[in-house]
RNA sequence: UCCUCAGUAGCUCAAUGGCAGAGCAUUCGGCUGUUAACCGAAGGGUUGUAGGUUCGAGUCCUACCUGAGGAGCCA
């Protein structure tokens, strides 16, 4: 058909806005494609709420100022029916987002049945069924206003690495086996063989790390932990630098510099989602190197302090990882991240480097996000010797055949060299101050739960 | 795997061992500035499942199922 044709059968419509930036159309007519978010009447007045993914826009149409089929279309409107709504552009100081929309026409794409509404109303709703209906439990503002930061935490963290001569190498998500223990793996048939899914991409990072210098991966990881709490998923993305020649102190830099930048990015540029879902921005701003750093030793003896005073329930016992609550306790004492280094390395994995000073610890470190979040990166300056990593891989009884490629990282021209990994539903949950990180990424993968 | 809590209308929740209730949602009616609008009316139930105690069980007991919070483990 030629264009023209098409064309003149086209009814003229005002140009397309979003409603995030209608404020830009003031007194002009516009169209927005978009549903209808809720539907308030007062007599010959009706009040629509129409939403398009950007924001919210309360249209105004009484029943003398639109034709009888629009008024009654809309007076007939169920909530979710999607629209294409013509209207003019009107300030309001009324209106909680500035401008109100004087309705002028509508199409109703598809109305929602009322003999089947949409399920999930203004109202309250219980975990299990919105979880259930997660599918459409993002349309609602505050989910949308969390995947936009989210977004812009995954933006700002490729921009940080990307402009700090960092090259992207990602990792395969099928592997030929674990990097720390095989029971947290989800295991899949590799034409015959057996394979898992990618618990850590860290040691094929260690690898492009020695190619390149400066690389990190980003993507998908799984771990099949029965962890049921606001911290775990069995799937998520999780951000993995490795830098060649780093020692522990430039790594502990990195991860404050990082975060900083996610940060004051999510300030600046999504300050509105911030508003909407009712985050205290004062919190996030001091968030700037540097952070507090903390020897394991140190946070140790706060922790007894801690028991002793009666913020703990548990005492510490020294040489042991810490607990959850000892974690939450730890980081809310400071108003940015805190950096506890140098562990037991004992309970610390095993490509972990021992700190020359004292064999006993690890040059690691963990990075506590404030207000109670805990842990929000994990790192550490790897093993560079062949023989420890190879009295290592056997004390662990790991399958040595996989794991001599990474041998080979340790045979030819081995360095010092550092890495982290950071997950992003963690720092989402903290930026946004969530209480549970299923609601930091579209579709949450938790123990039991992989529906819709 | 372990500990704790919870399953009642589409949703959120009430109901001393004694008639199964409310708000929202849906339908109908009213209202010219509503902000989770409001006012009036209607429809809507195998109280998670299976047993047991009892004159009588949503309520007490046992087992199971489902979900939530936490521990361990981790990012």
């Amino acid at each position: 058909m030629p264009e023209e044709t098409a064309s003149e059968t086209r009814r003229a419509q005002p140009p397309v806005a979003t409603i995030a930036e209608i404020g830009l159309h003031e007194g002009q007519s516009v169209t927005l494609h978009g549903w209808l978010y809720n539907l308030r009447e007062s007599g010959k007045l009706l009040f629509p709420i129409f939403r398009d993914g950007t924001g919210l826009i309360q249209g105004v149409a009484h029943v003398k100022s639109v034709s009888p089929q629009v008024f009654d279309a809309l007076k007939n409107l169920t909530q979710e029916s999607s629209v294409i709504v013509a209207g003019k552009v009107r300030a309001d100081k009324r209106a909680p987002g500035g401008y109100e929309l004087d309705v002028e026409d509508l199409t109703v794409v598809q109305r929602v049945p009322e003999s089947d509404p949409y399920p999930i109303t203004l109202k309250e709703h219980g975990v299990d069924f919105l979880m259930e209906h997660r599918h459409l439990w993002v349309r609602s503002p505050r989910q949308s206003a969390i995947l936009r930061i989210r977004a812009e935490i995954m933006r700002a963290t490729a921009e940080f690495f990307d402009s700090n001569g960092f090259i992207r190498t990602d990792p395969p998500i099928l592997t030929p086996a674990a990097c720390e223990g095989t029971s947290t793996l989800f295991p899949v048939d590799y034409f015959g063989d057996p394979a898992f899914l990618t618990q850590s991409g860290q040691l094929y990072v260690e690898a492009t790390a020695l190619a390149l210098g400066k690389v990190y991966s980003f993507g998908p990881t799984f771990r099949a932990e029965k962890s049921k709490t606001r911290r775990h998923l069995t799937e998520f993305w999780m951000v993995e630098p490795e830098v060649a020649f780093m020692n522990l102190d430039g790594l502990m830099e990195l991860s404050e510099n990082c975060l900083s930048h996610i940060v004051q990015s999510v300030l600046k540029n999504r300050a509105a989602e911030l508003e909407t879902i009712g985050r205290d921005a004062a919190k996030l701003e001091p968030v700037k190197p540097p952070f507090p750093r903390l020897r394991y030793d140190q946070a140790v003896d706060m922790l007894n302090q801690a028991h002793k005073d009666g913020h703990l329930e548990q005492p510490f016992a020294y040489g042991n990882d810490f607990g959850s609550p000892d974690e939450t306790w730890l980081s809310s004492q400071y108003d940015r991240p805190v950096m506890v280094h140098r562990y037991p390395a004992n309970v610390k994995a095993f490509y972990m480097e021992p700190d020359p000073e004292d064999p006993r610890y690890a040059l690691c470190v963990d990075v506590l996000a404030p207000e109670g979040y805990g842990e929000v990166i994990g790192g550490s300056q790897r093993l560079s010797s062949y023989e420890l990593l190879s009295a290592r891989i056997d004390q662990h009884n790991l399958p040595r055949s996989a794991f001599e490629w990474y041998l080979d990282l340790r045979r030819y021209g081995s360095v010092p060299h550092s890495g982290f990994g950071m997950g992003i539903e963690r720092v989402v949950s903290w930026i946004c101050g969530l209480d549970h990180v299923r609601e930091t990424i579209p579709f949450a993968r938790t123990l039991h739960r992989i529906y819709p």
